[in-house]
Order: structure tokens, then sequence, then C-alpha cells
DNA sequence: CTTCGCTAACTAACCGATTAGTTAACTCCC
DNA sequence: GGGAGTTAACTAATCGGTTAGTTAGCGAAG
């Protein structure tokens, strides 16, 4: 399939020479900007015609090299939270999208596959194009110090970053209404299962199961890796061997995700869930179709939360002062897995 | 939060200035695009230094106002096909995402939620912040015919748009290879399940199956409308009920997502599946849990479709010839369901 | 001793819109 | 009829790079 070379698009100039009026003119009647500048009717008609007539089409580019600023938004997250089916992220990527398009701003999704240097992907996120970045990072990422040192407005998501406004939903809170409804189910022992990074919100949560443990009279017996999607690891396994009265009788998991993934486990070593092991996880995913069970889970409003990292961040660009944190409410969903 | 005023960004006149030479010398330098000007070795030196001390960085802006080019793809989906949950959505999205990087330009998602015009959205797609659009939309789009008409790069990706080169999978293969499945396991009668819009693709499906099922001895009782996540509406309540002999035995569902919500109400009705009615999708979305019971679907490359859509929209950019249609090759996914 | 060619730069123009400041012509009032 | 005020426009400068074309100075060849 062939194409004919475009011709070149016409300019504010073209319009104005064709109308016998300067630039100026031409633009405060076009972008209806500039009350200064005074139109008569007739001239006003005459140059909407042939800006019509020419399919004229504002150039978008140099309006943000002269207004300094772009109306584009940026979303990075950080190397290896961009995986495909994070289910977390197409919420927060819609919320995102929604609020851009409230605020009639575009959306720039910064992708960062091919093990790009800090320095590269820091150039990258500065340049320009972006106003301002929604940011989903690990706290100790070289990325967001640099990010901090720079002007570029930045607001974190999901997981807190000293020294930059976060928007987060209530990690502690959410995990102590989990660890009560374990507490209050008989459950004496548990174990957390945690991704390996460097995560606030994860952080947050497993420093919250300890506490709430504490108050309720239960042992948190230890504290495995998981990513997202991973089979149980070699602690894990050995720590579910236990004798009973010594084997955790309920999984603490850091997401659906990773809780998903050790149902599936339980079913592959014949374990019963909730009978041999409870599982409860967080974020109260949405399943496209039917589980075989129902998690309990804790729902937390991702497209909320990325709306709210919006409305901040427009206030951080546009020079208002922003809350160091904000935090949404969550809630418990009782499923089949407790 | 309050943040200091940012101070004004160095710019390259800035860095000239400094380091006493033109702009053209100190942008020859930093951004090694001119052979033409021969720079020594001492003055190549101190003004990288100088760029270094001032932490210039260059502005994407003025570059791409000069260059007549953004280095950013837009991508598009049409009203009402960017629910929130739309795994296929995430896996075309992610593919983009990794081409882009690729080819180290920036993606761009536009969004159209607030009732925006056609005018509106066709001024905000060719105000020239994108070179090229990747493009999902309904035949019958008025936007589409504007689009065409225009000079912006436009590649059409899951569903073909005339005149448009397009990225699609084998609809008509994929759904060949599922009325082959049914047939053989004896089914006689079969339903299709449309999404109620014009997609290119689920014509071609729908228009697939009737062809099979003349080949294979079967009859399409009808067509039933019904959305991304829709329970079954009073056509295909009728049609269920209707007396063994005249009752279809399996439904042909345009998307996995649809099919999982038969799947939902058929466990709700007290339908064995797929002993009183066999149930097929396509895509073959991958469950980031256990689903209940694993639905026989047609496995779309809709990663790899994304990505192939990204390179030939860089083709049309850069003004080279492309296929008015790709289509993928899909496989049969065996469940539990047929 | 001039001319040629190379090195290492430079100046001017341009991309397309926006902003600040200015002005010619006309009306109105005294 | 002259000054004030309004109308309807204009010119020049600017945003931050990139491109085309030009030039001063030096060494080597003729």
């Amino acid at each position: 399939m062939s194409f004919p070379k475009p011709a070149a698009a016409p300019t504010l100039s073209d319009v104005a020479a064709r109308a016998n009026v300067s630039k100026v003119t031409a633009s405060s009647v076009l972008h209806k900007s500039r009350s200064n500048t005074r139109v008569s009717e007739a001239t006003r008609q005459r140059i909407l015609d042939i800006a019509a007539e020419l399919k004229y089409r504002p150039n978008a580019v140099a309006r943000s090299l002269r207004r300094q600023s772009t109306s584009i938004i940026g979303f990075y997250c950080g190397h290896g939270l961009a995986t495909a089916h994070n289910f977390f992220l197409s919420d927060v990527i819609g919320g995102l999208q929604e609020a851009c398009d409230e605020q009639r701003r575009d959306l720039l999704l910064h992708g960062a596959f091919h093990r790009r240097s800090v320095d590269d992907i820091f150039d990258e996120l500065t340049n320009r194009t972006v106003d301002g970045l929604v940011l989903i990072a690990y706290a100790d990422d070289p990325l967001v110090e640099r990010l901090r040192a720079s002007s570029l407005p930045v607001v974190a998501l999901a997981d807190a970053l000293p020294g930059l406004p976060s928007v987060v939903v209530d990690d502690a809170g959410g995990t102590r209404l989990l660890a009560e409804h374990l507490a209050a189910r008989g459950h004496r022992r548990v174990y957390f299962r945690a991704s390996e990074d460097a995560l606030t919100s994860v952080a947050r949560r497993h420093a919250a199961l300890r506490d709430a443990a504490a108050a309720h009279g239960m042992t948190v017996v230890g504290t495995f890796p998981a990513g997202w999607r991973a089979p149980l690891g070699a602690g894990e396994m050995q720590c579910l061997a236990l004798p009973r009265g010594e084997r955790p009788t309920a999984a603490v998991c850091w997401s659906d995700t990773s809780a998903y993934s050790v149902l599936t486990e339980c079913r592959r070593l014949g374990l019963r869930v909730p009978e041999d092991l409870a599982v409860v996880g967080f974020d109260g995913i949405e399943p496209p179709m039917e589980p075989l069970q129902r998690l309990t889970s804790v729902r937390a409003p991702w497209t909320e939360a990325a709306r709210r990292a919006v409305a901040l961040l427009v206030d951080r660009i546009e020079g208002r002062d922003v809350p160091a944190e904000t935090v949404l409410p969550v809630e418990l969903v009782e499923g089949d897995t407790t």
C-alpha cells in the first residue's frame, strides 16, 4: 500500500496571507486567546472561512515551544513493574487516562524495557516532552533520587517515595483488616508472602501485619519472597511441611496475583483451602471470569488513586501546594479462601 | 508539600555563551548530528564539561518543531472499546510499548471518554503531537473517514479498516478451527454470540462461522448480540429453551470475555458445560488465576500484532510502502468447555 | 608569492505559534 | 477644529534548537 507524499500542512502564516491579515490577527481569531487584539466581524469570518478551506490545524509543537508547556503528562513504571497482565496496572492506566482526558491533557507512557541506563531514562523523562510525571517505583531506584533533584513535577503513585508527593491506598489499614479477619477465625500462625523488592507498599503491609499479629495474639512465622506470579519457593514449601502446631495456617500475600498463585500451588500439592491453609491477598482485582475460588482480599481503589495522582500533579505543575501523602481507604472483601 | 519555583532550565545558548562558541558548535558537539561542522578536541571537551556543569538537557519540543517530527506514536481506541479490564487491550498496550521502546519513540495514549465530538478528537489526533497513529476502531466510525482523508500516517489494528494498512489476526482461520473442533465433537446446531457493533473482526468471524458450518453440516441457528461482559439476552435465553433437537448445543462467542460470561450464566441457570452447552471463545486470554473451567478458544498473538502495527507505522511515517493487510496466525486451545 | 584546500568555526534563516508594544484611521465632544 | 478615546489592526521579538551557507587562518603545492 503506498500513499502520496503529504503536502505540507498549512500554517497560521498561510491562513493570514490568504486573508490579508497578520499572523497575530489570524491567531487571535482561531485560538481565541488574546482579548487585547480586536477584530471586526467581517475579518473574523473571512479568517475562519479561509482556515476551514485550507483545513488549517494548529501545530501543537509550536504552541508548546512558545508556552513552555506541552499539556502532556508522563507515566513511568520502574523496571520490572510493567509486566503484562498486571491487573492493577490496567486499573491505574485507565484512571490516568480518564483524568488526563478530563483535564484535556495527553498521557504519555514511558517504556523502559531494553535495559536502558538510568541516565538514558532520566534524559527522556526530563526532555520537556512532558509537563510532569506520575511515577511508580521502588524506593531505592536511583532514578528516584535523580528525579527528586530535578525540577520536573513528579507524583508518586501506589508506593510512597520520600520527598515526593505520594498517592497511596491504606496499606496498613487494609492489612489490619485482613489480620483481624484471620484472628477472628482462630488463626494463630500466619506467614507473609512478599515481593522481593523494595516497594514501600509491601514494606508497610509487612510491618502492619507484624503489628496486628502482635495485637491479636498471632505469630508471623516467616516471610517468603514471591514475585508477581511465582510458584512456592523452597523456604515456603519447608514452612508448609512443618508439623501441625508449628505450621502456619494462613498465607498473607502482598498482592492478589501472588495469592492466586498460592491457590494454584495448593491445588497441585493437594492442600485444601481454606481448611489446610487460608489465603488472603491485597488489591481486590476483579477477575474477568469466575475463579475456582473467590479470594479473600482487600479492595484498593486504584483507578481513583490514579485520578488523584493526576489531580495532584496538575496542582504541582501549576505551582500549588500539595499534600505530602494522600491515603485512600480500602475495604475487606470476604471470599472462599478463609 | 511546597516546592521552590524551578529555575529556568539552561538552553543551548546558555551553554554556548559560557563556552564562548556559537549555538551551532555547541549543538553539533552535544547532539552529534552534523558532521559538517568540525570542532577541535579542546573545544569539544570544554562544551561537554560546561553542559554537564549546567546540567544542560536538550529541549525535545524545540527539536521537534525544527525537525517537523516528534518521535511520538499515538494510540487511539474507538469509543467504548477502551473499557477497563479489557484483557486484550493490556496485551496490545504492552506490545505497543515494547515496540516503541525499541524504536526509541514514545507512546501517547489518546483518551476519549468525556463525550468529545469527532471534530474535537480529530483535531487532537492531527495536531502534530504524534507522528503517526495506531488505531482500533469500528469500520463505521466517522473518525476513520476523516483520518483516511488526512495526511496523518495511520495503521489499523485488530479490526481491518478499508483504505488503511491493517494488522489483524486470522479471524476466519481461527473460527474455522473452532467450527471444525465442534463439528468433530458431533455438534450440529450452534449459535453465534456477537458484539453488537460494526467490528470488522467480528463480522469476519461471523461470516467464517457460517461458511465453516455449511461445509461441515452444521446449522447456525441464530446470532445474538452481547457486549464485553453481558448476561444472556432475551433472544439467547429463548433459543436455549428450545426443545432438544432444535436447541443449539454450542455457543460460539466473539471473544473470551463474552464466553466467560456465558459460563457464569450457565452456572446460574443450572446448565452443564459442555454437556448441555459447549462454549468456545476467541482471543486466548491468559487468566491471572485458575478459572472454574478452562475455555476452549483460539489464541491470538495480540502483543505481536501490536508490535507489527508499530513497525508498519514507522514504515509509513518514513515513506515506505506497507502491505494493505498483515494477518497473523492463531492456534486452537482446547479447554474443558467443549 | 600566489592559490588551493582544509580546519574550526561563525552568521543568518527557519520551524509555527504567542506576547508585548505600537499605530493608522475614525468618531466624539467641547 | 483639535485633543481624547476607540477600533482594528500591525511589527518585532521570542521560545530552543537545526540547517545552509560563509569565512578567517593556516599549511602545502605550484
